[in-house]
DNA sequence: GAGTGGTCTAGACCACTGT
DNA sequence: CAGTGGTCTAGACCACTCC
C-alpha cells in the first residue's frame, strides 16, 4: 500500500532537493560526482545523470565538466506562464467568446512599430485592430501588426470572422517570441472599447514572434479592468 | 567545416520539430514509433526518446503509452518568467539598490489575508511594509505578510536593512508558488510612496508561496509606473 | 491482451575545462 | 593532461492504456 510510484530517477531528484532545501548541501557547495551518488543510491550513473540534469534545468543545481557540479547560489525561481490563444482562455473560463473586427488596413507603419517589425522604411505592413468579448464585456483589445514580406499568406488572411491571434497561431510557425507586461492607462479609444473610464489601470501585453528568419508580427494586447493573469513556480 | 556541433538528440529534436512547424506532421497527427525513428535516425531508441521528451516538455507533442505520440492540437506556448530577488534586479540594470522599512507589525491579518495563508482566525501574523528604490527612485512598494507558525525564525528577523523579499528567499525554502499579475490604479499610499498622481496604471505581483506543510508568505508587489516585465518564449 | 512509451542498466567514448 | 559531465548504445523490463 502507499503506493508511491515514482521512477527511481524522480525520487532521487526529490532526495538531492530535498538536500539542498534542507541545507545540508548548501549554494556554492560541490556535490558528490556522478559516480559516487550512483554507488550511494546502488543505480546507474545515467539514473543519477537524469535527475541531476533535471534539477539543473530547474536552476537548483550548476553544471560543468570537470568542474563539477554546485547547488546554485541564488536559486532563480522560474515560473511558467502559457499563453493561450484568447478564444480558448474565455471558454476555458465558462464565457462566450465573440470577435469583431473593428479595423484592418494595408498601410505603413509608424516609426516604432516599422522598427520593431524590422521592416525597409518605404514598406507597407498589414494593421488590424479587434475586440474579443467575452459573454458580452470586451475582454482584450487587439492591436496587431502583420509583416507580409515575412509571412505571404497573411495577406489574403480574412480576418472578419478569425481573428488575427488565432489565425497566426494555426498559420504562423514561429521559433522565438519576446512578451513584455506592462500596465497602461486607458486613453480615450481603449476607455470607449473596453468600457471603463479613460485613465483606468489595464494590463497590458506586448508581443514580437519571430520565425526563422524576420519578425512575424507585433501585437499588443490591451485587457479589460480586473483582468488577471496567473502563472506557478 | 561548418561546425554544426548540436548533439545528435538535439539534432533529431529539431529535424522533428522541422517536421512539425512545415506542417508535414499536422497538428494531431500520429507520429512514427519511437524505435521507427531509431531506425530512421541509425541510432538508439533511448536517443529517439530523450528527442522526443525534449519536444513534449516544451508542448509540441503529446505522448502516451500505446496510444504513441502525436503533435500537439494547440502547441500552448510557454513563457518563462525568471522572478529575481529585486536587490538584484535593480543592480543589473545599473542603478543604485536602496532598501527603507516602512511599517513591521505582528498582528492579526485581515479577513482576505488570513484566508490566503490559511492560518486560524484569532492567529497574529508578521506584517512588513517597505519600499525598494533604484539610484533614489522609488521602484517598488512590498506588501508582505509572513505566517510565523510556518516559519518561525521569521518572528526575529531583523527587516530594517534586508528586506523579507531577500530575507525569505535566502532563509525560507519553498517549493510551490503561485503569481498573479495584474494593473491597478494608484491609491493614496501607492501615489505617496511612488511617486505618482492617484490612479495611476500600476503594475502589481501577488504571490503566495508554501513550503510542503503551509503557506509561507503573501507578498503583493506594486511597482512605479513604467515598470515593464520581460520574457521570452 | 498487446502495443506503446517510460525507465533502467552497464558500459563506452567524447567534449569540455580546470590545473 | 586528467577529471568531470554529456551523450550514446543495445538490450531489457515495466506501466499504462487502447482495443
Amino acid at each position: 500500500m502507499s503506493a508511491a510510484e515514482t521512477s527511481n530517477w524522480q525520487q532521487i531528484h526529490d532526495v538531492v532537493l530535498e538536500r539542498i532545501q534542507s541545507r545540508r548541501w548548501k549554494p556554492g557547495d560541490l556535490i558528490p560526482r556522478e559516480q559516487e551518488l550512483a554507488e550511494e543510491f546502488g543505480c546507474a550513473r545515467a539514473t543519477i545523470n537524469r535527475a541531476l540534469q533535471a534539477l539543473a534545468d530547474s536552476g537548483f543545481l550548476e553544471r560543468r565538466r570537470k568542474a563539477g557540479t554546485r547547488v546554485a547560489i541564488h536559486p532563480v525561481r522560474k515560473a511558467t506562464l502559457s499563453i493561450p490563444i484568447i478564444e480558448q482562455e474565455i471558454e476555458q473560463n465558462g464565457f462566450t467568446y465573440a470577435y469583431a473586427l473593428l479595423t484592418d488596413a494595408v498601410l505603413p507603419p509608424p516609426a516604432d512599430i516599422g522598427a520593431w517589425l524590422e521592416v525597409p522604411p518605404d514598406s507597407t505592413v498589414r494593421h488590424v485592430e479587434a475586440l474579443h468579448s467575452a459573454s458580452g464585456r470586451p475582454y482584450v483589445f487587439e492591436d496587431r501588426w502583420i509583416h507580409l514580406d515575412a509571412i505571404g499568406a497573411a495577406a489574403s488572411a480574412d480576418f472578419s470572422t478569425v481573428s488575427p491571434n488565432r489565425w497566426l497561431v494555426e498559420n504562423a510557425t514561429y521559433t522565438r517570441g519576446k512578451i513584455t507586461l506592462s500596465a497602461i492607462g486607458a486613453g480615450s479609444r481603449e476607455s470607449e472599447l473596453l468600457a471603463c473610464e479613460p485613465g483606468a489601470a489595464l494590463f497590458r501585453l506586448e508581443r514580437r514572434t519571430w520565425n526563422k528568419t524576420a519578425v512575424i508580427t507585433v501585437a499588443n494586447l490591451t485587457f479589460a479592468p480586473g483582468y488577471r493573469m496567473h502563472t506557478m513556480l
